[in-house]
DNA sequence: TTTTGAGTTGTTCGA
DNA sequence: GTCGAACAACTCAAA
């Protein structure tokens, strides 16, 4: 037994491991970035168990790069277990995302003779089981930051050392650690534009870590289940959209991140906001399951931006920003963890929310009668996706227009995207609702007919998603109901009939959303 | 401790 | 059509 072999390269390094008790963040003193903690010979392990969870990459991998320098053998492993993620099981999209993606890393792994174990059950029994059938003398993994994977994993790591193993975690889908990153008086950020100032004046996050050369085979591998024995495909096919749109896995994503940085990201601030063009990266699934590192992105367009000039590099310091907004939402649920259900500003406890009913079918099958809120909604259900500036809208819309909780927009995201991140989600519901860090003010209520004629202003988008009203000019496009009656004929549209009529009116409907949030005025 | 300046993404109204 | 102000009051973060 003995560590591989014994050069020095930042390969060998434990970013960010951590030896503290809890598997949330790493507090210890030398849980910074540039720290090397490397195992005394006398410690390195034998047989390591590698917990594949979020981290479905062999790039930037820091518990596998741990693994394959320390160990002689490595065996690897996934457990479907989601009933431990409770109240936020993956939905199915999620799920259809991941048996895509597990299928992908099987593959990467059998290039390096390995295999991926699938087991299926309580985390802790089956990574006992398998410790013993294999004889492992250590387990690694890269954390979760999320409030119920901490509490299963802290408790998994304590049962583990007691039975006598080594038990190791890294960080691998942060930037920082979120107790690495607060305000001078040690309290996290709460508001953003300080946080992100803060977060660039500092040195740049660890390197990614390379592909390990080698990861050391064991002698035989333990028994595990087919993969479609995880049951992770929908039992009726509805994914014929999600497979034309995405192309899950590492591959997937390095690819997706070539074609990003070759032409998109440097245009990015120009063209964001705009649906119906191709202008945003589309990253935000490949990041949620861990198919690239939110670091060796970061390094990657930071080098980017240093070559380029003018407006290319404001534009990929822009998508950086949107990074370090994803950082933002992971460190404030790590800090706050009730926030996925209550809300961070307290007076909104008592905000006069309607439960759903009716107007919640019509909102999610998209047929609210506002054109860009029902493309969004539309796109969201056949893709597994939305557009972020039409998140933002039909957001607004459930929670403004309707008076409808948040929670159950955060619910249908949850169950519908493939890009489901329960920091994202919720940091994006929360900031819609008002109630949430840096929240929008509640006299910001976006207009879907404004928004629609702004940033769809020739309806690519509209007339993709919502083909029943396609042959409606752009003049009447975003408000069919404003359309003569001849107009609609010419279009082939029968208001009320072949397209809804306006769920609510917005003009109403505003004033109703602003005199609610009259009664918790003062104070939060 | 107190003070000060600032805070992702918008809309409407009236000049 | 374009532009600036009002839409509130509060909390946050740093000086």
């Amino acid at each position: 037994m003995s560590a591989k072999d014994s050069n020095s390269s930042s390969q060998k390094k434990n970013a960010s491991q951590s030896s503290s008790e809890t598997d949330g963040a790493d507090s210890s003193p030398h849980a910074s970035l540039n720290t090397s903690r490397s195992v005394s010979l006398d410690e390195s392990p034998d047989t390591v168990l590698l917990w594949f969870r979020r981290d479905l990459r062999l790039r930037d991998n820091p518990a596998l790069s741990a693994a394959a320098n320390e160990a002689d053998r490595v065996v690897c492993v996934f457990i479907h277990d989601p009933s431990s993620e409770e109240p936020w099981a993956p939905g199915e999209a999620s799920d259809w995302w991941l048996h895509h993606s597990l299928a992908s890393l099987q593959e990467q792994l059998a290039k390096h003779d390995q295999k991926l174990i699938f087991r299926a059950g309580e985390s802790l029994s089956e990574l006992r089981s398998l410790a013993k059938s294999v004889k492992a003398d250590a387990v690694y993994w890269n954390r979760i930051y999320e409030p119920a994977a901490i509490e299963r994993d802290t408790k998994i790591k304590k049962a583990l050392r007691d039975d006598g193993l080594h038990v190791k975690s890294f960080n691998a889908s942060l930037l920082f650690e979120p107790t690495a990153h607060e305000t001078q008086s040690g309290d996290p950020y709460k508001v953003f534009t300080p946080f992100y100032k803060q977060l660039l004046a500092k040195d740049d996050p660890h390197p990614a870590f390379e592909v390990p050369k080698e990861i050391p085979v064991p002698k035989g591998f333990p028994d595990g289940l087919e993969l479609d024995d995880l049951n992770l495909l929908p039992k009726i096919d509805w994914a014929g959209g999600m497979r034309e749109a995405w192309t899950p896995g590492e591959p997937g994503a390095r690819q997706r991140v070539l074609e990003w940085s070759q032409d998109g990201v440097r245009a990015y601030d120009d063209r964001r906001d705009l649906p119906g063009e191709d202008g945003v990266s589309r990253l935000s699934p490949y990041l949620h399951f861990g198919e690239i590192g939110p670091r060796d992105l970061w390094h990657h367009l930071s080098a980017l931006r240093r070559k380029s000039r003018g407006k290319a590099s404001d534009n990929i310091q822009a998508f950086l920003r949107q990074i370090v907004w994803r950082e933002f939402a992971h460190h404030l649920l790590y800090h706050f963890p009730h926030t996925t259900w209550e809300p961070l500003r307290e007076n909104f406890a008592d905000f006069p929310w309607e439960s759903g009913g009716e107007n919640l079918k019509l909102w999610q099958k998209g047929q609210t009668g506002y054109p860009i809120v029902d493309a969004g909604m539309r796109e969201l259900w056949h893709t597994g996706y939305m557009h972020n500036r039409v998140r933002m809208i039909t957001a607004s819309f459930l929670v403004k227009h309707l008076l409808i909780t948040w929670h159950e927009g955060a619910k249908w995201f949850w169950d519908t995207l493939v890009d489901a991140d329960l920091a994202n989600n919720t940091l994006g519901w929360q900031w819609v609702a008002g109630s949430g860090a840096d929240a929008a003010p509640y006299f910001r209520i976006f207009n879907p007919i404004l928004q629609g004629k702004k940033f769809d202003s020739h309806g690519a988008y509209v007339r993709r998603w919502v083909p029943e009203i396609a042959k409606l000019d752009d003049k009447h496009l975003h408000t069919p109901w404003e359309a003569s009656d001849e107009v609609l004929e010419k279009a082939g549209i029968k208001l009320g009939k072949t397209y809804p009529e306006p769920l609510v009116e917005h003009g109403f409907a505003r004033d109703r959303a602003l005199s609610a949030y009259d009664k918790i005025k003062g104070g939060g």
